[in-house]
RNA sequence: UCCUCAGUAGCUCAAUGGCAGAGCAUCCGGCUGUUAACCGGAGGGUUGUAGGUUCGAGUCCUACCUGAGGAGCCA
């Protein structure tokens, strides 16, 4: 049998027999000439059998496979200017796995399908070429942000995805029967990283997190994954500049290795070639103004007072008017998390940031300076109405050599969805939960 | 929880209150350079569910179910 390649790296065997494990993408044919797509995963590439160059068992072969059909193909490579990837298989051979019965054919045509349809079949789905890319283009993402961390001096540490206390309200958590006892799926490790960046003084973490919120929209899943850093000693304006340089490296790493990925997905690239820092900050205050001017404009269409969260809608128009990601900081701390540090300057203000991304895309990254006083931070837990005894052991980082310090939450799904230029979050994990979407 | 929209063939969609249709997929046939190939033919329907109005309902009304988009909330 001639060596294996993958469809990625084919252009490596010109001219030389190769044989390619993979599926029949799509069929053509052209009287006694067959246009055979195959794909394995790294690429598609077409295959030519004309019927005076193969034995009859395999042009039948060929001629009667049906789509996803699995194949061991071999054949030699031929560049051909007519190819999408160009290069072109001669086939000599093929053995056929498994043939997909005419009787129960793949279901998914390389004709449009809606919402509905791929996501019941979205273990397919995958299979599909602009999926397959967002998917690699989704694993770059993360090994972009993990890079970034490693080699800044961070350390990994994996919170606990069972946890014995909501960090933020009860009412989003999704409960967890933990022998004898209540436990909740984290919504966030935050807490757990303050600890650890105590310990290693740089720390981060990466993995799933939960949120049982009744939100059906494209930005929200109840299940994602966050990349959260958290570095002793750190203030807001540290803060913000480790948010933007892990953003601008993540952009950064996907223009250099998932062009092709990005092109396929079709993303308009020269969008995200100009995400470069400084990126633009602006205090609350000030959003508040421009929102307030947008309404008197009538871009939006409520008016916004001063003291309430960023809706969606504000979001929107704020990000829509930089062509870089925004860091909003300041907000009101009545608005913001329990543990937010109070700016010394103005104390009803908490010193935090939320990080808008471009084009819509909402809020990618969410952080603050946290609580370095004991007595504020137990005071704070009381105004929330949160059980002091849970948080023991959180008031116990500011028992023994409380320091400032700081971090941030970035959303994978978010920040792929905003890179890749996607519709919705869905498409950006390979199997999204949802609000009345737990199949497959 | 609320607002808006949708549900018809395996898929994507048509059908003025008056015979249930097309393209793709599947099957049969044709085509030696096709790019979601194309051309000819065939099979394929409990119009989401339950009621109601009407001579007559896919179409109008009511309730429910399912899905989509959005609000709130959030990354």
């Amino acid at each position: 049998m001639a060596p294996v390649s993958t469809i990625a790296e084919i252009g490596k065997h010109e001219g030389q027999a190769v044989t390619i494990r993979g599926w029949l993408y799509n069929l053509r044919e052209s009287g006694k000439l067959l246009f055979p797509q195959f794909r394995d995963g790294s690429g598609i590439i077409q295959g030519v059998v004309p019927k005076n160059a193969v034995t009859p068992e395999v042009f039948e072969a060929v001629k009667t496979l049906t789509q996803e059909s699995s194949v061991i193909v071999e054949g030699k490579v031929r560049a051909d200017k007519r190819a999408p990837g160009g290069y072109e298989l001669d086939v000599a051979n093929v053995q056929v796995l498994q043939r997909v019965p005419e009787s129960d054919p793949y279901p998914i045509t390389p004709k449009e399908h809606g919402t509905d349809f791929l996501m019941e079949h979205r273990h397919l789905w995958v299979r599909s070429q602009r999926q397959a890319a967002i998917l690699r283009a989704r694993a770059e993402i993360i090994k972009a942000a993990r890079d970034f961390f490693d080699e800044r001096g961070f350390t990994l540490t994996d919170p606990p995805i069972i946890t014995p206390a909501a960090c933020e309200g009860t009412t989003t958590l999704f409960p967890v029967d933990y022998f004898e006892e209540q436990a909740f799926l984290t919504q966030s490790g935050q807490l757990y990283v303050e600890a650890t960046a105590m310990a290693l003084g740089k720390v981060y973490s990466f993995g799933p997190t939960f949120r049982a919120e009744k939100s059906k929209t494209r930005r929200h899943l109840t299940e994602f994954w966050m990349v959260e850093p958290e570095v002793a000693y750190a203030q807001l304006d540290d803060i913000m500049e480790l948010a933007e340089g892990l953003i601008t490296f993540i952009v950064k790493r996907c223009l250099e290795r998932r062009h092709a990925d990005l092109k396929t997905i079709g993303r308009d690239i020269s969008k995200l070639e100009k995400i470069e820092p400084p990126f633009p900050r602006i205090s609350y205050d000030d959003a508040v103004k421009n929102l307030q001017e947008g309404h008197a404009k009538g871009a939006l269409e409520t008016k916004f007072e001063w003291g309430g969260d960023l809706g969606s809608p504000d979001e929107t128009y704020l990000s829509a008017q930089f062509d870089k990601p925004v860091m909003v900081h300041r907000y009101p701390a009545k608005v913001k998390a329990f543990y937010m540090e109070p700016d010394p300057q103005r104390p009803e203000l908490a010193l935090c940031v939320d990080v808008l991304a471009p084009e819509g895309y909402g809020e990618i990254i969410g952080g603050s300076q946290r609580m370095a006083s004991h007595e504020l931070l137990l005071q704070r837990i009381h105004e929330h109405g949160l059980p002091e005894e849970a948080f023991k052991w959180y008031l116990d980082l500011r028992k023994f050599g409380s320091v400032p310090h700081g971090g941030f939450g970035m959303g994978i799904e978010r920040a792929v969805a905003w890179i890749c230029g996607l519709e919705h979050v869905r498409e950006t994990i390979p199997f999204p939960r949802m609000l009345y979407r737990l199949y497959p």
